[in-house]
DNA sequence: CCGTATCCAATAAGATACTG
DNA sequence: CAGTATCTTATTGGATACGG
């Protein structure tokens, strides 16, 4: 007899959800896809051109990355959107909803940082230590601590700003600011969590105040 | 010529890594393969057998459960245990770290629940539901209000117990309670949070403290 | 019954080349 | 630069079959 098993029926074609109610299933519907969550991690201070997040993705290759987009924006997590001219290139933007998984990032990353496996010795992108940054931060190191500090990785600068006990972290340039940070992001994630000694990265301006802000986002102990 | 494309050589043979020093992309290498977190989801109350996690994830296969536990398990997330006799059988349970990542399932969770793809109607754990109490519990709704339920849900039984503002679902017997539910999963969850009259599920004992515990879990709007 | 091991077909991911 | 096309490899799921 002849064998037909290429014709078997399969009850859900073409689609590999979980089928499980689950908020936690769909949520992994939705961004459980290898590369999606580091899609959006990169997404999260601003809009992004394809290049440069393929050059902060290490080994994303393009077409994984086309796709990911592509199914992020049917989701509805993320957006593609024009600049103004004079630059009218296209960017992929996180939309509302896309950033409000900035939780989610900062839950799993706070929650690995206490793996054994770790290794820091990779690369690691601006997006990745300025988020770190406002994850780890710790509100109890910082008392009425107050500084806004200007970071320089790269080609791209952010801005982080320490009071009242919080701290917000974004990109641009500050009014104003009590020192600026220029360094590799890797450097910078040395200073801040690898107890490096703070001449690794160049300060300009209030040493004082830059030597305590690297102070408030402790890494939680390793858990074995 | 001959092709040798076989015997290219890959920078990272055998391990597909993300080669990213940012927690987050560490997370994923431990807990981002599909079903990973699912398989931890059905831990979160305590050990559980093969076949009963196989029941209940909808759809996964033997081989890659088996697989999934013991990557769990050589990661520090999941460890073999052996039930006390009688039982004598063997189960799978969550080491502390492992029970550390419950906040990651919240969140995702929670932030999945604003979904407008998500499709309540596919079947749904009991781990899932209670955990979804914990998770989508709001203190304000509760004031003060205080109730101990006991979950009959198919042959596993759970126990609620809401006071001074939290609440905490674990697995087990209360000494006493105000009610008991008996009810399949997706019934419980159509009840707390799908809008059906209390009606379609069971409820012994002080039926006005059912009532009012089921509306303690707001659903968040949808996003689009 | 409790898993494990093995095979096979379908998909997803990765590498690389190529086009507007 | 911004992707697409194509090809190769890895992972997944489903169906057994096997040992305790």
């Amino acid at each position: 007899m002849q064998l037909e098993k290429t014709t078997k029926p399969r009850q859900k074609e073409g689609k590999r959800g979980y089928g499980d109610a689950c908020g936690l299933a769909h949520a992994l519907e939705l961004i459980g896809e290898r590369w999606a969550l580091l899609v959006m991690r990169e997404l999260m201070f601003g809009p992004r051109r394809f290049s440069g997040l393929k050059r902060d993705l290490p080994g994303i290759s393009a077409n994984v990355l086309a796709q990911r987009l592509a199914e992020l924006e049917e989701r509805g997590l993320v957006r593609r959107a024009k600049l103004p001219p004079p630059a009218s290139v296209q960017v992929y933007e996180a939309t509302e909803w896309g950033l409000e998984a900035a939780p989610v990032l900062g839950v799993l990353g706070k929650w690995a940082a206490r793996s054994p496996l770790h290794d820091p010795s990779l690369p690691i992108s601006h997006v990745s230590v300025m988020l770190s940054l406002q994850t780890m931060f710790e509100a109890e190191l910082a008392g009425d601590f107050e500084a806004t500090g200007r970071f320089r990785l790269g080609d791209v600068t952010y801005l982080a700003e320490v009071r009242e006990g919080r701290i917000d972290v974004r990109r641009g340039e500050p009014g104003q600011c009590d020192f600026t940070v220029t360094a590799e992001p890797a450097q910078l994630a040395g200073v801040v969590y690898g107890g490096a000694p703070i001449d690794a990265i160049r300060i300009d301006g209030d040493l004082a105040l830059a030597k305590r802000f690297v102070t408030l986002f402790p890494l939680p102990s390793k858990v074995a």
